[in-house]
DNA sequence: CCAATACTTTACGTTAACGTAAAGGTCATA
DNA sequence: TATGACCTTTACGTTAACGTAAAGTATTGG
C-alpha cells in the first residue's frame, strides 16, 4: 500500500499544494495524518485524479464531490439510490453533449486551419 | 436577413440578458443599435452559439473569444496565421484529452448505475 | 549547531463570470 | 394618460477556485 506527500501528487499531477489542501478544505479528499503532515493513500490519489479530471471536463468541485461520492459503498438507502441513477443520467446527457460540442468544434478547428495554411500558401507565391 | 432582439436571444439560449451584455462589455459580440437599442443579426446570433458552446466544454471568455476570431478573415500576416495555426493544435489536444475524459467518466458512470441498480434488487428481495 | 527542505495553519487577496439593484428612456394600448 | 412591456446604463455584490504571504514546526545533512 502506498503512500504518497502532498508534494509528491502536487508534482505528479501539475497542481500546486495548496490547492490539494483546497480540496480537502472542500471535503473532496480526507487524507490520514502521521503526526500534522498529510499522508495521502492509493485510494486519495486516485480521488484527486477524479477532481482533476472533472475540472478538465469543467465540473464543479460539488459536481465531482458527488460523483466521486457515487463510487462509494455505504449508500444503501433507497431513496438515495434513486436519486443517484437520476443524477448519472443528468451527467450522461452532459457529456454527450460535450460530445457533440467537441465534435463540432474539432471540425471548426480543421476548417480554421485549412484556411490559414492556405492563406499561408498563396502569400508564399504572391507578389 | 433576420434580426433579433436581446430578449429573443436571451429566451432562445436560456441566459439572461445581463449574460449577452457582460458577452459584449468582454469583446465576443458586437451588435448593431437602433437608436439605443442592440439589434443582433444573424452573425451575431452564430456568435452566441459558439461562446455558449465554448462555455459547455469549459473555455473562458478569453479562449472562445480567440477561437472565434479564428474564424473571421482579416488575419493576412503570416506570423499571425502562424501563431493560429499554433493555437489550433493547442486546443486539439485539449479536445482530444477532454474526449478521453468523457469517455472515462460515461464508463464510470455506467459502472456506478449499474452498482446502484444491483443495490436496489438485492434490497427488494432483502428481509 | 544551524541551515535547508518540507510540512503546517491562518487569513487576506484575486479573477472570472456573471447577479442584482437602481434609475431612467420609449412605445403601444386600455 | 398611465400602466405594462422592453429597452438602456451605471455600479456595487457574489461565488468559485484557488494565489499569496506570514509565521511557525519538524527532520535531516554538513
Amino acid at each position: 500500500m502506498r503512500e504518497y506527500s502532498i508534494s509528491q501528487l502536487s508534482k505528479e499531477f501539475h497542481v500546486t499544494t495548496r490547492t490539494i489542501r483546497h480540496y480537502e478544505e472542500r471535503g473532496l479528499v480526507a487524507p490520514t495524518r502521521r503526526g500534522q503532515t498529510r499522508v495521502y493513500s492509493a485510494a486519495d490519489r486516485t480521488r484527486l485524479k477524479l477532481i482533476l479530471r472533472g475540472k478538465r471536463l469543467g465540473l464543479s468541485l460539488k459536481d465531482s464531490r458527488e460523483i466521486i461520492d457515487m463510487y462509494e459503498p455505504g449508500k444503501s438507502n433507497i431513496d438515495q439510490l434513486k436519486k443517484l441513477i437520476n443524477a448519472i443520467q443528468v451527467q450522461r446527457l452532459q457529456l454527450t453533449q460535450q460530445l457533440d460540442d467537441i465534435g463540432s468544434l474539432l471540425k471548426d478547428l480543421n476548417q480554421a486551419e485549412a484556411d490559414c495554411i492556405d492563406a499561408l500558401k498563396s502569400n508564399r507565391t504572391d507578389h
